[in-house]
DNA sequence: GCTATTATTTAGCAATTGGTCAATAAGTAA
DNA sequence: TTACTTATTGACCAATTGCTAAATAATAGC
């Protein structure tokens, strides 16, 4: 009964909160809890670790569907960085440093617990939020990066992006995006050996960018 | 009513099945459904589908996860070739021939729609089957695959595989993976122009192998 | 045709699940 | 204290879902 008891204060109050503090509280969980177990996953259940009765949730969210939308907005929609755009644009830098830079970036952001299962998980079903994201990445950032790995090739072509130079790009773009199936989906079970000094996110882009553009001199060079 | 009729031929006969078709017929469409709608697809759906009434699948299969460990049987653990393994260990085969002609039967034979998504639906869930068939990877044909990657380069070394072969390996492994994603998990949202002459899974296979073990002797001659 | 077997269906149950509505009680301003 | 707003809850609902038991009907063997 007493609030100001010394156990009390560990404890998330239970009392009124302001909407916006509940709403926050209510996103952050259930990007944890959709990530985890999917837009299948019973709102009773959230609302559960949550410490509130579902129909509180449902005062804030009318719908399950709108809480998803939400949801997708926060972690995939948000997420997007429009400074990588301004990145591959800058003549300033090096085409080998863009391509390191933007990927190290690219894999920092995205490579994460809620990231990779929920665009995973919306590919699965309505597959709504990765058609944005895909959509994104088309129509922004491969047709630079494609530019640079010419331009680093030497190549002077201005023709569009050619189906074999989109599938090169592809393999590195798998080979990155893979770390995070790996990490978030299959899981601890297909890690590599521990005991042994392993190499951190950054060494691992690292290597995979420079492999790429390695191949991509042997692969494009002969051409034009 | 006239079973002889050219017209009934077209339709699957409604009558009374054996047990061993039934069954078969069931498995067959279950692996679709769930690879379509995932493990938490509703039965009643899948009966309607095959256009028998739900008690009849219960009769085949008691519980619904008899059902499912049946599925996974037949599309994971069933697809394993243990020619691989001697594929890798022959020692009439180059390593690079080796390499590719594993990788581009590997890649024939799990990037399939149901493989695809099973294995992910599997890992997103309980991970029991994704788990099993990376243990494959991982105590078969992965350090097969290390021994040849360093017999291309011209390494003696004895010593077990380093974080650093290994996470090279993935980067090749995963972007062959990620052709499989993006056809059967994001999509048609994801693919190249189809207007431009686009390669085939076995060109692009090949291109990256030959990149992975271009990359690999940069990386790895130094050493030793 | 007759009968025994069994593939298949009809009817239904208990638990679950997204969602509703009126009642309650914690703050706030007077 | 009192009145008022509203965050929060308890009770309930219709549809769904995995699963069961008894009844039905198609087939094979005699």
């Amino acid at each position: 009964m007493n609030n100001s008891s010394l156990i009390e204060d560990l404890v998330p109050p239970k009392k009124r909160m302001s909407p916006q503090d509940r709403e926050r509280q209510i996103v952050n969980q259930a990007i944890q809890f959709f990530a985890k177990h999917g837009f299948e996953g019973q709102l009773r259940f959230l609302t559960e670790e949550l410490g509130i009765t579902h129909t509180l949730l449902y005062h804030y969210f009318p719908t399950k569907q709108d809480l998803i939308d939400r949801v997708y907005q926060e972690v995939v929609v948000q997420r997007w960085k429009p400074e990588w755009e301004e990145l591959l644009n800058d003549p300033k830098i090096s085409p080998e440093q863009k391509l390191l830079d933007f990927y190290i970036d690219y894999a920092q952001t995205i490579l994460t617990f809620d990231f990779v299962r929920i665009l995973i998980f919306s590919g699965l079903a309505d597959k709504v939020i990765s058609d944005r994201f895909f959509n994104l990445l088309q129509t922004t950032v491969i047709p630079k990066l494609i530019r640079e790995t010419r331009r680093y090739c030497g190549i002077k072509s201005q023709k569009k992006p050619t189906s074999q130079e989109i599938e090169h790009l592809m393999g590195l773009h798998g080979g990155i995006f893979y770390l995070g199936i790996r990490r978030w989906i299959y899981g601890p079970s297909f890690q590599i050996d521990m005991s042994a000094p392993t190499q951190t996110d950054n060494e691992i882009v690292k290597e995979r960018v420079t492999s790429y553009l390695l191949a991509a001199q042997s692969l494009f060079k002969k051409e034009t």
